[in-house]
DNA sequence: CAGCATCCGCTTTGATACTG
DNA sequence: CAGTATCAAAGCGGATGCTG
């Protein structure tokens, strides 16, 4: 890329990750684990292709990604994070907490995936009351169902479908988040077209107190 | 900017500030405080000086800066954080704290000015022995000295020269970010050029352990 | 089909000059 | 001091074509 040149640990950093779609591109192999070429541009919307394939030559000269010839029955070419590109996890969360606030107001144009929604939740979400049971709630806002569960006092998510959710929300990913976020009231979200099925009330568990901070992966 | 129209926080984030220069206008400021916009400008060595003002517009009308017509004896404009700008503060750590142990190879044609060594330094470097007596160490790497304190197991940095500092390390930038950073043995650096004055072994007791998250302002 | 490379029109950036 | 104006060069996005 086009260097600040400047002796500086933050134009360093951008140096090396401030280009365009360059921090996408870890957020899909953070959130989806090691992926083909073709998935990526899948999970990136709006990128030329070749564009992506010069930044993951990029990024594999940095060494944040590695590319890895995977056998049968795969036989292909998946890219993954080396370890040095997982160090961008916190980044990648600070990024997201901030933006979570900012996720209420959708644009019309917006384009929308699944695995996107698991991180203003599990960055902004917190257990209020970790000494209760854990409980798991399953959300549906698109294609593919994700749920989110308490385990020892942290917020997880994962993608799939819950065996046995204390609660299920369906509806538009907004409706999700603001409800989990305390942005919105249960009340307003369903008078939006927020449907609920199962106990709500564990909903009062899950709020913005003290956001987490740096929670495992998962 | 031009939006990555994705419906994800951190695609969200990055159409707020992650065009060029954004998040180093918010590091000058978060450095600097409020400042003007000729001090902006030369805090920001490559800049053009249509894009800070397209820059500061931007990120005005986005909530990050404000600007405040400052009485005299300043009488002029003023550009500060405000309190959601302040809020990346912590995107800005982490960035910097990824970038610290790029500061080892500097480039030839890099820029330097004192205050951007603060970072890394307090950034990637911790008090290992919080409950021995605080030590001060004052860098001279350029026109203007910084010192760092260790107060309640934090690392602290200030621009300015210390009253009593224990030590004084005079040099190259990167010899100093190496030899805090445990990078560079003192003896290496020494040869390279680094000049000390003082108890250089307290240094043993500034060394990447666990290092710190999130320290306090300062 | 997966994984690119090439071409082309548009937008953004960077350098410099100029202004209230 | 705090910007605007201008313009060449680089970067980006979209379409398309090529190769195993």
């Amino acid at each position: 890329m086009r260097s600040y040149h400047q002796y500086c640990a933050i134009a360093k950093t951008l140096d090396v990750i401030g280009d365009r779609w360059n921090l996408l591109i870890v957020r899909e192999l953070l959130l989806q684990g090691p992926s083909r070429y073709t998935d990526l541009h899948q999970g990136l919307p709006g990128i030329a292709t070749n564009l992506l394939a010069e930044r993951l030559r990029d990024l594999e000269s940095n060494g944040i990604i590695a590319r890895e010839e995977a056998p049968p029955p795969i036989a292909t070419t998946l890219f993954r994070l080396t370890p040095r590109g997982l160090e961008l996890k916190d980044i990648i969360y600070e990024l997201g907490r901030w933006g979570a606030p900012l996720m209420t107001e959708p644009d019309e144009h917006d384009v929308y995936r699944d695995t996107w929604l698991a991180l203003p939740v599990r960055l902004f979400v917190n257990d209020r009351t970790p000494d209760e049971p854990p409980v798991t709630i399953e959300l549906r806002t698109g294609a593919e169902p994700i749920t989110v569960e308490t385990r020892e006092g942290n917020v997880h998510t994962r993608p799939g479908a819950a065996a046995n959710p204390d609660l299920i929300l369906t509806g538009a990913p907004q409706l999700v988040v603001g409800v989990l976020t305390g942005q919105l009231s249960l009340t307003t979200a369903r008078a939006r077209g927020l449907r609920t099925r199962g106990n709500a009330k564990v909903l009062v568990r899950l709020q913005p107190g003290s956001p987490q901070r740096t929670p495992g992966s998962g």
